[in-house]
DNA sequence: ATATTAAACGCAACAAAATTGCGTTATAAA
DNA sequence: TTTATAACGCAATTTTGTTGCGTTTAATAT
Protein backbone atom coordinates (compact mmCIF):
# COMPACT_ATOMS: atom_id res chain seq x y z
CA UNK A 1 0.00 0.00 0.00
CA UNK A 2 1.13 3.87 -1.12
CA UNK A 3 1.04 6.53 1.56
CA UNK A 4 -1.83 9.13 0.71
CA UNK A 5 0.87 11.54 1.02
CA UNK A 6 3.55 10.18 -1.93
CA UNK A 7 0.50 9.67 -3.98
CA UNK A 8 -0.53 13.47 -3.30
CA UNK A 9 3.14 14.84 -3.92
CA UNK A 10 3.91 12.60 -6.83
CA UNK A 11 0.25 13.58 -8.84
CA UNK A 12 1.05 17.00 -8.26
CA UNK A 13 4.41 17.44 -9.43
CA UNK A 14 3.68 15.58 -12.48
CA UNK A 15 0.34 17.27 -13.19
CA UNK A 16 -1.79 14.21 -12.68
CA UNK A 17 -5.24 14.43 -11.83
CA UNK A 18 -6.04 12.15 -8.85
CA UNK A 19 -8.72 9.43 -10.11
CA UNK A 20 -9.09 6.28 -8.68
CA UNK A 21 -8.23 4.35 -11.30
CA UNK A 22 -4.67 6.12 -11.75
CA UNK A 23 -4.04 6.11 -7.96
CA UNK A 24 -4.34 2.07 -8.06
CA UNK A 25 -2.14 2.58 -11.95
CA UNK A 26 0.80 4.65 -9.65
CA UNK A 27 0.36 2.07 -7.08
CA UNK A 28 0.89 -0.54 -9.05
CA UNK A 29 4.01 0.45 -10.69
CA UNK A 30 5.27 2.01 -7.19
CA UNK A 31 4.99 -1.57 -5.68
CA UNK A 32 5.92 -3.66 -8.73
CA UNK A 33 9.98 -4.53 -8.62
CA UNK A 34 10.06 -4.22 -12.63
CA UNK A 35 8.34 -3.52 -15.37
CA UNK A 36 4.51 -3.49 -16.80
CA UNK A 37 2.90 -3.95 -19.44
CA UNK A 38 -0.94 -2.88 -20.41
CA UNK A 39 -2.05 -6.83 -20.04
CA UNK A 40 -0.27 -7.44 -16.92
CA UNK A 41 -1.41 -4.07 -15.46
CA UNK A 42 -5.25 -5.68 -16.64
CA UNK A 43 -4.80 -9.08 -14.88
CA UNK A 44 -3.56 -7.29 -11.93
CA UNK A 45 -6.76 -5.25 -11.44
CA UNK A 46 -9.31 -6.96 -9.38
CA UNK A 47 -12.08 -5.09 -10.65
CA UNK A 48 -11.11 -5.14 -14.22
CA UNK A 49 -10.02 -1.79 -15.90
CA UNK A 50 -11.06 -1.23 -19.29
CA UNK A 51 -7.94 -1.33 -21.55
CA UNK A 52 -8.63 2.16 -23.16
CA UNK A 53 -8.31 3.43 -19.78
CA UNK A 54 -4.98 1.44 -19.17
CA UNK A 55 -3.49 2.60 -22.58
CA UNK A 56 -4.65 6.36 -21.94
CA UNK A 57 -3.37 6.10 -18.06
CA UNK A 58 -0.02 5.21 -19.51
CA UNK A 59 0.27 7.72 -22.36
CA UNK A 60 -0.95 10.59 -20.03
CA UNK A 61 1.61 9.29 -17.59
CA UNK A 62 4.76 8.85 -19.77
CA UNK A 63 3.98 12.54 -21.19
CA UNK A 64 4.35 13.90 -17.55
CA UNK A 65 7.58 12.15 -16.57
CA UNK A 66 6.02 9.63 -14.34
CA UNK A 67 7.01 6.69 -16.29
CA UNK A 68 9.37 5.64 -18.75
CA UNK A 69 8.81 3.14 -22.12
CA UNK A 70 11.17 -0.07 -21.97
CA UNK A 71 12.01 -2.34 -24.04
CA UNK A 72 9.88 -5.40 -24.52
CA UNK A 73 10.60 -8.91 -25.88
CA UNK A 74 7.79 -9.25 -27.54
CA UNK A 75 6.89 -5.78 -29.18
CA UNK A 76 4.98 -5.09 -26.26
CA UNK A 77 4.47 -1.57 -24.69
CA UNK A 78 6.15 -1.69 -21.68
CA UNK A 79 6.64 0.99 -18.83
CA UNK A 80 8.43 1.33 -15.51
CA UNK A 81 8.54 4.09 -12.77
CA UNK A 82 11.11 7.04 -13.99
CA UNK A 83 13.57 8.56 -10.97
CA UNK A 84 12.52 11.26 -9.48
CA UNK A 85 14.79 13.33 -11.25
CA UNK A 86 12.70 12.74 -14.53
CA UNK A 87 10.84 16.15 -16.06
CA UNK A 88 8.22 15.68 -18.95
CA UNK A 89 11.14 17.11 -21.33
CA UNK A 90 14.03 15.02 -19.53
CA UNK A 91 14.49 11.65 -18.67
CA UNK A 92 17.59 10.96 -16.40
CA UNK A 93 17.63 7.47 -17.86
CA UNK A 94 20.92 6.41 -17.43
CA UNK A 95 20.32 2.62 -16.82
CA UNK A 96 20.43 -0.46 -18.82
CA UNK A 97 17.33 -2.67 -19.76
CA UNK A 98 17.68 -6.18 -19.24
CA UNK A 99 15.45 -8.87 -20.96
CA UNK A 100 15.10 -12.52 -19.15
CA UNK A 101 15.27 -15.06 -22.38
CA UNK A 102 13.52 -17.15 -20.11
CA UNK A 103 10.41 -15.10 -18.03
CA UNK A 104 10.54 -12.44 -21.00
CA UNK A 105 10.37 -10.26 -18.26
CA UNK A 106 12.57 -6.77 -18.68
CA UNK A 107 14.48 -5.23 -15.42
CA UNK A 108 16.23 -2.20 -15.46
CA UNK A 109 19.47 -1.99 -14.17
CA UNK A 110 20.03 1.16 -12.15
CA UNK A 111 23.89 0.97 -11.91
CA UNK A 112 25.28 0.49 -15.45
CA UNK A 113 26.81 2.94 -16.61
CA UNK A 114 26.10 4.17 -20.23
CA UNK A 115 28.15 5.69 -21.88
CA UNK A 116 28.31 9.39 -22.73
CA UNK A 117 28.83 10.47 -26.57
CA UNK A 118 26.83 12.97 -28.52
CA UNK A 119 27.51 12.68 -31.77
CA UNK A 120 28.91 9.69 -34.23
CA UNK A 121 29.56 9.76 -37.45
CA UNK A 122 27.34 13.07 -38.32
CA UNK A 123 24.61 11.55 -35.82
CA UNK A 124 23.11 13.44 -33.41
CA UNK A 125 22.79 11.47 -30.22
CA UNK A 126 19.95 12.50 -27.91
CA UNK A 127 19.07 9.23 -26.42
CA UNK A 128 21.49 6.03 -25.72
CA UNK A 129 19.69 2.95 -24.48
CA UNK A 130 21.67 -0.61 -23.85
CA UNK A 131 19.66 -3.69 -23.88
CA UNK A 132 20.99 -6.39 -22.39
CA UNK A 133 19.67 -10.36 -23.26
CA UNK A 134 20.11 -13.33 -20.67
CA UNK A 135 19.05 -15.12 -17.79
CA UNK A 136 17.60 -12.93 -15.30
CA UNK A 137 18.82 -13.57 -11.28
CA UNK A 138 15.74 -15.83 -10.68
CA UNK A 139 15.44 -17.72 -13.92
CA UNK A 140 19.19 -18.76 -13.17
CA UNK A 141 18.38 -20.23 -10.19
CA UNK A 142 15.83 -22.29 -10.88
CA UNK B 1 20.20 -4.23 -59.61
CA UNK B 2 21.97 -7.10 -58.18
CA UNK B 3 24.25 -9.50 -59.94
CA UNK B 4 22.88 -13.43 -60.31
CA UNK B 5 26.27 -14.78 -58.90
CA UNK B 6 25.95 -13.01 -55.40
CA UNK B 7 22.11 -14.20 -55.44
CA UNK B 8 23.48 -17.78 -56.02
CA UNK B 9 26.65 -17.58 -53.62
CA UNK B 10 24.06 -15.82 -51.05
CA UNK B 11 21.30 -18.09 -51.37
CA UNK B 12 23.48 -21.12 -51.11
CA UNK B 13 25.28 -19.76 -48.48
CA UNK B 14 22.37 -19.49 -46.15
CA UNK B 15 20.37 -22.71 -47.45
CA UNK B 16 17.89 -20.97 -49.09
CA UNK B 17 15.96 -21.72 -51.98
CA UNK B 18 15.85 -19.59 -54.65
CA UNK B 19 12.36 -18.51 -55.21
CA UNK B 20 11.71 -14.95 -57.90
CA UNK B 21 9.75 -13.58 -54.94
CA UNK B 22 13.28 -13.93 -52.22
CA UNK B 23 15.37 -13.10 -54.60
CA UNK B 24 13.68 -9.67 -54.77
CA UNK B 25 13.32 -9.42 -51.46
CA UNK B 26 17.06 -10.30 -51.00
CA UNK B 27 17.50 -7.33 -53.66
CA UNK B 28 15.75 -5.54 -51.94
CA UNK B 29 17.47 -5.55 -48.90
CA UNK B 30 20.76 -5.45 -50.60
CA UNK B 31 19.85 -2.11 -52.24
CA UNK B 32 18.77 -0.50 -48.80
CA UNK B 33 20.78 1.66 -47.16
CA UNK B 34 19.28 0.70 -44.41
CA UNK B 35 16.57 -1.47 -42.13
CA UNK B 36 12.80 -2.94 -43.66
CA UNK B 37 9.68 -3.11 -42.15
CA UNK B 38 7.15 -5.84 -43.47
CA UNK B 39 5.23 -2.56 -44.09
CA UNK B 40 7.83 -0.82 -46.12
CA UNK B 41 8.57 -4.35 -47.89
CA UNK B 42 5.63 -4.70 -48.78
CA UNK B 43 5.20 -0.87 -50.31
CA UNK B 44 8.03 -1.36 -52.29
CA UNK B 45 7.11 -4.35 -54.28
CA UNK B 46 5.48 -2.97 -57.32
CA UNK B 47 3.52 -6.73 -57.74
CA UNK B 48 1.89 -7.00 -54.68
CA UNK B 49 3.44 -9.59 -52.58
CA UNK B 50 1.34 -11.52 -50.22
CA UNK B 51 2.08 -10.51 -46.58
CA UNK B 52 2.11 -13.56 -45.47
CA UNK B 53 4.90 -14.57 -47.67
CA UNK B 54 6.63 -11.65 -46.33
CA UNK B 55 6.43 -12.59 -42.71
CA UNK B 56 7.38 -16.03 -43.09
CA UNK B 57 10.57 -14.90 -45.87
CA UNK B 58 11.58 -12.56 -43.02
CA UNK B 59 11.83 -15.19 -40.36
CA UNK B 60 13.15 -17.81 -42.91
CA UNK B 61 16.08 -14.65 -43.83
CA UNK B 62 16.43 -14.31 -39.95
CA UNK B 63 16.86 -18.14 -39.20
CA UNK B 64 19.19 -18.49 -41.85
CA UNK B 65 21.35 -15.80 -40.29
CA UNK B 66 21.00 -13.96 -43.66
CA UNK B 67 19.02 -10.87 -41.65
CA UNK B 68 18.64 -9.96 -38.33
CA UNK B 69 16.11 -7.97 -36.42
CA UNK B 70 16.99 -4.42 -35.38
CA UNK B 71 14.58 -2.01 -32.77
CA UNK B 72 12.01 -0.36 -34.32
CA UNK B 73 10.49 3.32 -32.84
CA UNK B 74 7.31 2.11 -33.27
CA UNK B 75 7.44 -1.61 -32.38
CA UNK B 76 7.39 -3.32 -35.43
CA UNK B 77 9.13 -5.95 -36.93
CA UNK B 78 12.10 -4.78 -38.41
CA UNK B 79 14.81 -5.95 -40.02
CA UNK B 80 18.52 -5.28 -41.59
CA UNK B 81 21.10 -7.50 -43.57
CA UNK B 82 23.63 -9.20 -41.78
CA UNK B 83 27.34 -8.71 -41.75
CA UNK B 84 28.89 -11.89 -44.18
CA UNK B 85 30.37 -13.51 -41.03
CA UNK B 86 26.89 -13.95 -39.72
CA UNK B 87 25.74 -17.51 -39.11
CA UNK B 88 22.82 -19.04 -38.33
CA UNK B 89 23.83 -19.81 -35.01
CA UNK B 90 25.83 -16.78 -33.96
CA UNK B 91 25.66 -13.31 -35.16
CA UNK B 92 28.74 -11.59 -35.19
CA UNK B 93 26.66 -7.74 -34.50
CA UNK B 94 29.27 -5.50 -32.63
CA UNK B 95 27.43 -2.49 -33.99
CA UNK B 96 25.11 0.04 -31.85
CA UNK B 97 21.31 0.69 -34.00
CA UNK B 98 20.31 4.21 -34.44
CA UNK B 99 16.56 5.19 -34.55
CA UNK B 100 16.12 8.53 -36.21
CA UNK B 101 13.39 10.44 -34.27
CA UNK B 102 12.65 12.88 -37.04
CA UNK B 103 12.11 9.86 -40.10
CA UNK B 104 11.71 7.30 -38.07
CA UNK B 105 14.41 5.21 -39.79
CA UNK B 106 16.52 2.55 -38.32
CA UNK B 107 20.63 3.07 -39.23
CA UNK B 108 23.15 0.05 -38.01
CA UNK B 109 26.68 2.43 -36.60
CA UNK B 110 28.59 -0.56 -37.54
CA UNK B 111 32.01 1.24 -36.37
CA UNK B 112 30.32 1.98 -32.72
CA UNK B 113 32.16 -0.70 -30.48
CA UNK B 114 29.55 -2.26 -27.80
CA UNK B 115 31.13 -3.30 -24.12
CA UNK B 116 32.30 -6.88 -23.23
CA UNK B 117 30.40 -8.05 -20.11
CA UNK B 118 29.33 -11.27 -19.28
CA UNK B 119 27.35 -10.59 -16.55
CA UNK B 120 26.06 -8.04 -14.13
CA UNK B 121 24.84 -7.82 -10.66
CA UNK B 122 23.81 -11.78 -11.18
CA UNK B 123 22.44 -11.21 -14.01
CA UNK B 124 23.80 -13.54 -17.06
CA UNK B 125 24.40 -11.60 -20.32
CA UNK B 126 23.98 -13.39 -23.58
CA UNK B 127 23.69 -10.36 -26.17
CA UNK B 128 24.09 -6.72 -25.12
CA UNK B 129 22.78 -3.81 -27.57
CA UNK B 130 23.15 -0.36 -27.61
CA UNK B 131 19.97 1.88 -29.01
CA UNK B 132 20.93 5.35 -29.57
CA UNK B 133 17.95 7.92 -30.77
CA UNK B 134 18.38 11.20 -31.94
CA UNK B 135 18.30 12.89 -35.69
CA UNK B 136 20.34 10.98 -38.28
CA UNK B 137 22.58 12.66 -41.03
CA UNK B 138 19.87 13.33 -43.93
CA UNK B 139 17.31 14.81 -41.50
CA UNK B 140 20.03 17.15 -39.81
CA UNK B 141 21.02 18.75 -42.86
CA UNK B 142 17.29 19.52 -43.67
C1' DA C 1 14.40 -35.35 -69.01
C1' DT C 2 11.08 -36.82 -65.53
C1' DA C 3 9.32 -38.04 -61.15
C1' DT C 4 9.50 -37.13 -56.32
C1' DT C 5 9.54 -34.57 -52.11
C1' DA C 6 9.63 -30.82 -49.42
C1' DA C 7 9.68 -25.94 -49.06
C1' DA C 8 7.37 -21.79 -50.41
C1' DC C 9 3.18 -19.53 -52.01
C1' DG C 10 -1.33 -17.34 -51.66
C1' DC C 11 -5.69 -16.92 -49.98
C1' DA C 12 -8.91 -16.70 -46.11
C1' DA C 13 -9.62 -16.56 -41.55
C1' DC C 14 -8.05 -15.40 -37.09
C1' DA C 15 -5.86 -13.26 -33.04
C1' DA C 16 -3.72 -9.83 -30.31
C1' DA C 17 -2.44 -5.16 -29.45
C1' DA C 18 -3.41 -0.65 -29.69
C1' DT C 19 -6.32 3.35 -31.31
C1' DT C 20 -10.45 6.32 -32.31
C1' DG C 21 -15.03 8.24 -31.52
C1' DC C 22 -18.30 9.76 -28.52
C1' DG C 23 -21.48 10.38 -24.92
C1' DT C 24 -21.02 10.29 -19.80
C1' DT C 25 -18.77 11.06 -15.35
C1' DA C 26 -15.66 13.02 -12.15
C1' DT C 27 -12.00 16.29 -10.83
C1' DA C 28 -9.91 20.77 -10.18
C1' DA C 29 -10.33 25.56 -10.33
C1' DA C 30 -13.04 29.69 -10.54
C1' DT D 1 -21.58 25.74 -6.27
C1' DT D 2 -20.76 26.28 -10.89
C1' DT D 3 -17.97 25.50 -14.82
C1' DA D 4 -14.43 23.79 -17.84
C1' DT D 5 -11.89 20.06 -18.91
C1' DA D 6 -9.70 15.76 -18.21
C1' DA D 7 -10.67 11.04 -17.63
C1' DC D 8 -13.83 7.16 -18.14
C1' DG D 9 -16.08 3.29 -20.43
C1' DC D 10 -18.15 1.11 -24.08
C1' DA D 11 -18.23 -0.17 -29.02
C1' DA D 12 -16.09 -0.25 -33.13
C1' DT D 13 -12.00 -0.11 -35.85
C1' DT D 14 -7.20 -0.34 -37.27
C1' DT D 15 -2.82 -2.34 -37.40
C1' DT D 16 0.30 -5.98 -36.96
C1' DG D 17 1.30 -10.44 -37.11
C1' DT D 18 -0.15 -15.60 -37.19
C1' DT D 19 -2.35 -20.17 -38.50
C1' DG D 20 -4.43 -23.52 -41.61
C1' DC D 21 -4.60 -25.56 -45.84
C1' DG D 22 -4.72 -26.65 -50.58
C1' DT D 23 -1.68 -25.42 -54.59
C1' DT D 24 2.60 -24.33 -56.82
C1' DT D 25 7.42 -24.40 -57.45
C1' DA D 26 12.26 -25.52 -56.72
C1' DA D 27 15.80 -28.86 -55.65
C1' DT D 28 17.04 -33.61 -55.70
C1' DA D 29 16.90 -38.29 -57.09
C1' DT D 30 15.80 -41.42 -60.67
Amino acid sequence: MVDNKLIDVTFKKYGLRKTSFRKNLFELFHNSLNSLSAKEISLRFSTSADKVSIYRALDSFEKSGLIHKVPDKNNLLRYSLCKSECTPNQHAHDHAHFLCSVCDETFCLDDFTLPSTKSHNGFLINDLKIIMEGTCVSCKSI
